[in-house]
DNA sequence: TCCATATTTCCAATAATATAGAAATATAAA
DNA sequence: TTTATATTTCTATATTATTGGAAATATGGA
């Protein structure tokens, strides 16, 4: 991952309701969650919960996919995965080149339902 | 970890410039760098530099200590093993509570000299 | 076709962040 | 005590982000 794509994912996360988005998503696995609902659940006028949306989905860190009128958005659980790659080896020792097999990350995934 | 420090750490770390200087300060270790030598590294005015080092300062990733006339910033470890710990127990799965050892996060450190 | 539902896009106001020169502060050394 | 060095704070400006109401779009059903 380059920097300019982690600054981008981070930026994403960097604002609480984003973050609180995300993280519910994370919670909701892969099936997804409609927009209305995840408004609902985080009291968001939905025009700001659509920009927020927008923003995590630009950053790739969110998906969504149109069933009917409704739009199910998930996490894009390798994006995350990514991000956590790029923080390990570039944020957290400096020592990637050195130590290239501990220094990967442990890989996660959604539940199974 | 509280949403709130997540956040800010995230915010400071969703920054070009600030990212750079923050993987520099981890690469350099425990001893830090001066600030003159970080802003001499990233090209950067050191106005500039100061601001974005104080950014960092105040969500906790980065310390510095005086030497003489000179600043040595330096990496934060534990609060960016802090940041990595929130990301993985509330991003990256939803299951904490479920699989609350193996969702540990790896531990990282400095380089010993 | 017409209406209801789900959601987005548009827009304008406001707030927050980034940039860099100039002045100020802290320390050391002559 | 004057001068030089290292760095910050101040200040103004420019840029970007956030917010939410209103209008627009997409879809499905009567």
């Amino acid at each position: 991952m380059e920097i300019e794509k982690a600054v981008s994912a981070l930026s994403a996360l960097s604002q609480e309701s984003r973050l609180t988005v995300f993280r519910y998503l994370v919670q909701a696995g892969l099936e997804g969650v409609p927009a209305g609902r995840i408004g609902a659940h985080l009291g968001l006028p939905l025009s700001t919960l659509s920009f927020h949306l927008s923003q995590l989905k630009h950053a790739g860190l969110v998906k969504c996919r149109r069933e009917g009128r409704t739009l199910y958005y998930s996490a894009h659980y390798a994006a995350m995965n990514e991000l956590m790659g790029y923080l390990t080896e570039n944020c957290c020792q400096g020592i990637s080149e050195k130590r290239k097999v501990s220094s990967r990350p442990r890989k996660v995934r959604a539940l199974k339902k």
